[in-house]
DNA sequence: TATTAACCGAGACGGTACGTCTAGTCTTCCG
DNA sequence: CGGAAGACTAGACGTACCGTCTCGGTTAATA
């Protein structure tokens, strides 16, 4: 958490804990945009004070929230000895995940938060972007994959899918993702 | 223009041109969501009410803005009998310029004003996702790939490219844009 | 008015009203420290800006309705022939508008603000105090006073039931205003 | 002091006076209006509760201030055998008091406390109003002067002199308050 | 060519939310 | 165990914009 570093002092985790909470659940209300300080605050049944003391902006305040979930989008590529079939897994998963209510919201507010602010999109990047690309990554280095192709077969697989999730919304099949995996795996493969 | 449907009877040039420059500059300069219809007013020298007259909302005319200026971004995928040399033009020219800080502002404006208003999304989708997504499956179709691969192919190359440069920004090098057109392109040819 | 001046182009006469009323109504019932800006709005039934758009301050708004009211508490000193009469008369007056619940309220809001804010002292002092001062001497004048002893009873007069009402409040007898003029009169006339 | 009654059980004699000296002095720089509890605490180097403990209110707090400071504007009116010379000495040296810095600065606190605090008002009055009006009256009734007229004389003396210094602030000459004196007593004696 | 309606700039209007400040209460930790 | 330190809820401050609404002053089609 952003905050965690500057020695929170007597900090109220009861507040924290609603603050958050009722930012959570406004994001998925009203979106990044919909989103103010005063309907947080109210929810919360906490003075807008406390946010401010704690949180130096509305981003800041979202990211935390956004970091706090990440586990619900992010999970881990799978090892076994078939790689398409470890990749098609988690690549489903990953759209099945980014096609719910709640995992879409996600993926929006993420976007806009990383693009309307350079130090939310610095903390985004690193928890999300980053891991989603080496996870990919990971798995085709242990397939044997070298650098310059495992790095552009990881991006093509992962944008590949949020590309067009982001473009299509809930309506993208999971399946799509499947496809994806298998073309770009097909010349990767003696 | 979305407003051109009903009747726009005696509407002032001078002022259309004005009010679109002024948020073309402001969106450079703010984002979208720092652009406010009073700053835009203001440095057209025109009164609000002329903007609310022939926009019904600031994401309206932000997107206005955006299809006015489409070709900038988008370019025709070349067809000579190499595939793969016309695809890797196309995708290195696509990444230089949206690394460029007027392509790489539109990007972020876009994607954006997309993901906060729905009416806008449905825009944008037609005027930029699809073109870009169809330049390429054609190019592939041409080639003789058919469909699921083709669709597939054109969507890791395509958000391969773009959802890095979201990801990277400017310091997104085009060169990668290649090694991902060739690594795609590596499995569908025989 | 403190505004009148700046040419208010197209000032709603509605919102001037229901803003000033009700500023005097909330003066009213809670003093000059109790009143808000925001509860003022609220009452009004206007949006905050408009009151921050044509006053510059609280004590400006408060000053506003003070001098529209002050023909309430200023009577003109009548002048027959029997100079006492006509002091003790207008003396009797002023004690008992001062001590009404709404004159009281108003000396009260008047000497706070004028002691709180120097902009609003110098306007409270044109309206208030100089004519209260200023209509006693002349009528002692008018009698043959002259001028070291006539601003001297006027002080004594005025400042003798006023000061007094400012601390005994609503308690004060009106009937004391009327020794308090015979007795400063009495070593003035042979 | 208010306080002293209930229980000052192990209080602080140090914070005490700390407190007591940062809020004379906030007093004297930004009036009664601009005084705040916050900037007493970390004036005087004290916990905003230690106030709170103490005080039930800022105008108790304020009204300590004044009433621990009440004898640098009481004087006693003298009594020698010449009535007018003893009540002019007097009023010059209060004129004199009240239009100091220090002392108009504590005449307009006391003011503005003792109208916008009921409470306050209570002690003010006490401590300030009747023995200014009570010396006076005791003078004037060892010189002979019988009830409603000794009264109204001190009223008229009193009030005329404060009231005028209420108005006209530091620039009110001493002298005035000379020719009050002898106006009132012109008539009382033969 | 004179009339007249839509358009224009300007900006006031009732509002929402901002980020800051202080009130007065409550809590933790130090001496 | 009292007091400093300061976090807490609450709510007013004065500002920025929102989207709507006049207000006069052009301006161009029609009558």
């Amino acid at each position: 958490m952003v905050t965690e570093a500057k020695t929170p002092r007597r900090r109220s985790e009861r507040s924290r804990t609603a603050i958050v909470t009722a930012t959570r659940e406004l994001l998925l209300q009203r979106g990044f945009d919909g989103l103010s300080i005063e309907a947080v605050a109210a929810r919360a049944g906490v003075g807008k004070q406390t946010i401010y003391r704690w949180w130096p902006s509305r981003p800041a305040l979202v990211a935390d929230v956004l970091l706090a979930d990440a586990d619900k989008i992010l999970h881990p590529v799978g090892h076994t000895d078939d790689l398409t079939a470890d990749l098609v897994r988690w690549a489903t998963r990953l759209a099945a995940t980014l096609t719910t209510a709640r995992g879409n919201a996600m993926l929006r507010v993420l976007t806009v938060a990383g693009l309307e602010h350079a130090d939310t999109k610095a903390r985004m990047y690193e928890a999300f972007s980053v891991p989603l690309h080496d996870g990919v990554e990971s798995r085709l280095s242990a397939a044997g994959l070298a650098e310059p192709t495992s790095a552009a077969a990881a991006d093509a697989i992962v944008g590949g899918i949020v590309y067009a999730i982001l473009n299509e919304g809930r309506s993208y099949p999971s399946a799509r993702a499947e496809v994806i995996v298998r073309t770009v795996l097909a010349g990767l493969m003696r």
